[in-house]
DNA sequence: GTCTATAAAGCGATAGAC
DNA sequence: GTCTATCGCTTTATAGAC
């Protein structure tokens, strides 16, 4: 009764995270959404950066379950990677991923300071850290960039604007935009070696 | 005097905008920032998006200036691409490049209502869109990609996540930076051909 | 633990004197 | 056109009854 009702709260937590970002959800919305009164909300949650908090973690333990899939069924490490950055994309595309905005100072404070959510990013950051450093060593990521460099471009593309934008646009299919990220984003614009 | 009030206020606009965001920047922010009162400052503009838009009106100014020094310049098209992101990376750099939140509607609407803001945006899309036919033409720029696209990504340098990331980091000295966020963004993470 | 009702503070925008 | 003072509204968060 009680994990279902925080689970369903962390739902519409993540729904309008996903569709507002931060600044523009409101507690209100979210009592409304789950059809609690607002009294009952802060039982369960202490305050609101507390709530994305919440969302945060959710979504960073449904990419750790997914880098594990991932890392079950084996291939080259690019692929997986790839594979990872497709499936961040798809859950974009689905409207379920929650956006921080970066500049928000209170709530990066309140993240920082949160334990849970710091474990999943770390843990996250280290898996994906492995896969990248074993993709430069057989040559299929340019070791000319930094780890590091590489890391923050792919969790970028949880965010990225374009994708909203292409299917603004309309013209094209969920999986066409999906594919063309891929490809701007290991590939490039530049054709060919520059 | 009147002008020069504007442009100050402006100014004060354009960085809190760079430093907040439009949702955290306040307009008492801003009024504190230029030294005036609140009053004063709604009689120059009407409501806090029109500031926003004429922050954004300035700064497409400035990109539409740039674009017009690398057109009389000359040189291949894809390099005249990559010296705009550049400029647009040195001015993400120096903390001068307004952020607006895409999820905001208010704003959204106040800027697509805008007519002054709509014909500068038009215009230096239609400006860079011609640079890019002309690099898909001779063979630099990937003919597979959707020109729309790579407008796109182009335009999302100027709020690239990776570039703060990095700098908080403090490994890299700001021109490294901009130049591995050119190589990712025009040769990707990939090595070689895929 | 749930609710209603309200506190406390910040926000954009305006009134009205000068 | 500038100022001081304030309106009217929204927001986060809490008090207190049940």
């Amino acid at each position: 009764m009680l994990q279902a009702r925080e689970d369903a709260i962390v739902a519409s937590v993540n729904r309008l995270l996903a569709e507002k970002g931060f600044d523009l959800m409101t507690v209100d919305e979210v009592v409304a959404d789950v059809g609690i009164a607002k009294a009952s909300l802060y039982k369960h949650f202490t305050s609101k950066e507390e709530l994305a908090a919440a969302a945060m973690v959710k979504v960073l333990e449904r990419s750790l379950d997914e880098h594990a899939r991932l890392e079950a069924i084996g291939g080259a490490a690019v692929q997986k990677l790839k594979a990872m950055v497709r499936w961040t994309l798809q859950v974009q595309m689905a409207g379920e991923m929650p956006s921080l905005p970066a500049q928000n100072s209170s709530l990066r404070a309140a993240l920082g300071n949160h334990p849970v959510y710091m474990d999943r990013l770390l843990r996250l950051s280290d898996e994906l850290g492995g896969w990248i450093t074993d993709a430069q060593s057989d040559g299929s990521v340019r070791s000319s960039l930094p780890p590091e460099l590489v890391l923050y471009t792919l969790f970028a593309r949880a965010c990225d604007p374009v994708l909203g934008l292409l299917k603004l646009g309309g013209q094209y299919s969920d999986e066409q935009i999906i594919d063309l990220l891929l490809t701007t984003c290991f590939d490039g614009l530049a054709a060919g070696a520059s």
